[in-house]
DNA sequence: ATTGTTGCAAACTATTTGCAAGGCG
DNA sequence: CGCCTTGCAAATAGTTTGCAACAAT
């Protein structure tokens, strides 16, 4: 993996760092979808002089070289992925988790659109509300 | 139209200002969703006092009354629409118009999103990039 | 050695908030 | 008249940028 990001860098002319390859690893070792300020805090031990701004400018390249995408999930700040399938998302409206939602097969409506359309569709992002798990016991238990 | 958010409007407690309504038509009267500085440009000529921040408040409260949603087309600022059913939308990458999506059925896709998931779902918002009509004409006669 | 990168601080932008003056009910 | 709203200015938060010191190739 961390191989394949260092050779990913040096092909297009990027500096491989220790910084750009945590800040990878931090991203792909997680569903959480983190935002800059999460991974900028949990490399904070093993970095502790990193700056928020290398986080932001090292997401720029990962974005570049197709191995982030990014999530605007109504929030004040951008979530991102590692995971560069483009799959639907669904965020708790009680805890603010953002949740992957696999297993769902969107061609058929993507199809749809596309014929309704007469813009030439490049992408699409689908963000679902809703309530987790843990926040629906929660709200149960209160009322 | 206007009558109707009056009445929203004091039904709820708040006061009916000329702001609100003009805030509240010029919405109304666009498909183009604009953000809340287009919005404060477009009244400027009407009310020159008018300030950003009334803006802001009165689409805070637009939106406790169900009158407009918010949209977040993934760029730096929030757009708002006073067509409230949900709708799937696309952005053009080329000059950033945001355009709604009729006549798309989407309650097939999520009834599949909603069987996938543990999640209590609420709500879900759909956005398509792409070019539009007039942009894939430039793009073709520049190349 | 060269060129890109880091990390700090300052800049920037969208949005929110505090508060005195003013307007709606 | 009382309370809510306006509009200004200042505050806030996320993100971006400039630049000198530094590190990868």
């Amino acid at each position: 993996m961390d191989i394949c990001v260092t050779t990913l860098l040096r092909d297009k002319g990027f500096k491989v760092t220790p910084q750009r390859l945590a800040i990878y690893s931090a991203l792909a070792a997680t569903k959480a979808h983190p935002s800059a300020e999460m991974i900028y805090n949990e490399l904070q031990p093993v970095y502790p002089t990193m700056s928020l701004a290398t986080v932001y400018k090292t997401i720029e390249i990962l974005k570049e070289l197709n191995l982030v995408q990014v999530l605007n999930v109504g929030e004040d700040s951008f979530r991102y992925d590692a995971d560069t399938t483009n799959h639907p998302h669904v965020r708790c409206m009680g805890c603010g988790r953002v949740d992957d939602l696999y297993g769902v097969d969107s061609s058929e409506f993507i199809k749809q659109v596309s014929s309704q359309t007469d813009y030439t569709l490049q992408g699409q992002q689908f963000y679902f509300y809703g309530m987790c798990p843990r926040c629906q016991k929660q709200t149960a238990a209160v009322s």
